[in-house]
DNA sequence: CTCTAATTTCAGTTAAAACAGAAAATTAAG
DNA sequence: CTTAATTTTCTGTTTTAACTGAAATTAGAG
């Protein structure tokens, strides 16, 4: 398993990036991997290819799949796992941005909902810091709504609205 | 300098969430602290509100002002430094979004296009893995460049845009 | 210029996450 | 049912980043 030096530095930054990401090194390695992959490959190849122990390419695989970014498939008359990554870059996207949206959003916009309540039976705070907690309680909300709105929009009209985002915003602004 | 409960939770939520978006709890927690303060706060104050050593805040400080998500202050007859957060939750993300596309994107950018230019006389890549770097240079093209029409636009347009997210992807759509 | 308050730098420690390798478990084939 | 192939789980090690406390530096006051 000879990676080409393109790929090997595609793979290498990859992996280097899903360390700000929130993501290891390895998951983000692998999943690039499988990305530029022509085919499924199967997890000792990926350990070949990746110099990564064969018990680090499984959990990282089953974290790939938890997020939806990675399938398992089969060979016929091969029982040994084959995987593969989405291969859509507008639906790697999708559902990356929907996992943040899970983990991330959503917990910040019910603690938000707690705190926006709870300070304002709070005699001895600043009127200032509830405002603050109330302005950002909307602009999460407003962040939410809009995603929700847009997240099953089409790629083909996203990448329209996309290409068109100068001429957008001079409409709205008017 | 007691913190209310609703901001002790804010303060804590943020440090936490700050560990997945490439910053450290300190980090997060102070900008958090700073942000809900109705004034300017000493580096001493939040020592104290927060429990970590000096030398922390010293240095979480100047990774926030490098940011430029938090500013210097002074007060008259007085030498010590104060610190404040920009306020407007708006600007705020201004700032988070473009420090992540110096940081991210604007090197994705240059690694994707040195790879699919070199994988193009690399004779035993296979065709499909030279359109998938393709297709993922494209989209952070696409991407990059929609951001820089977007970035400037005044923050009354961009919330008139989110406010309408379902009327304008209809419209684009058709 | 000297002294003191305040901040920053630096070296060592602690804590957290990533990872490897061995052991255990699972699964299919004979 | 047994065996061999494959995958997963688990434990200990390594690596990395965060953090503390002390020392060094800076800057204002007298």
């Amino acid at each position: 398993m000879q990676l080409s030096p393109a790929v090997q530095k595609y793979v290498l930054h990859w992996g280097e990036m899903g360390t700000r990401w929130g993501t290891n090194r390895t998951v983000a390695q692998i999943q690039a991997l499988l990305y530029l992959s022509p085919k499924p490959l199967r997890a000792d190849q990926i350990v070949d290819a990746l110099s990564v122990a064969r018990s680090n390419v499984s959990t990282s695989i089953r974290e790939l799949q938890s997020y939806g970014l990675v399938r398992m498939t089969h060979v016929l008359g091969d029982r040994r796992d084959y995987f593969e990554s989405l291969h859509d870059v507008w639906e790697l996207f999708r559902v990356i941005i929907e996992q943040r949206k899970q983990r991330e959003l959503n917990p910040t916009l019910a603690m938000l909902r707690i705190c926006a309540e709870e300070v304002e039976s709070e005699k001895d705070t600043d009127s200032v810091t509830k405002e603050r907690i109330r302005n950002m309680l909307k602009f999460v909300e407003t962040a939410s709504e809009f995603y929700e709105d847009i997240k099953d929009v089409p790629t083909s009209t996203l990448t329209k609205i996309m290409k068109r985002g100068k001429r957008i915003t001079k409409l709205v602004s008017m």
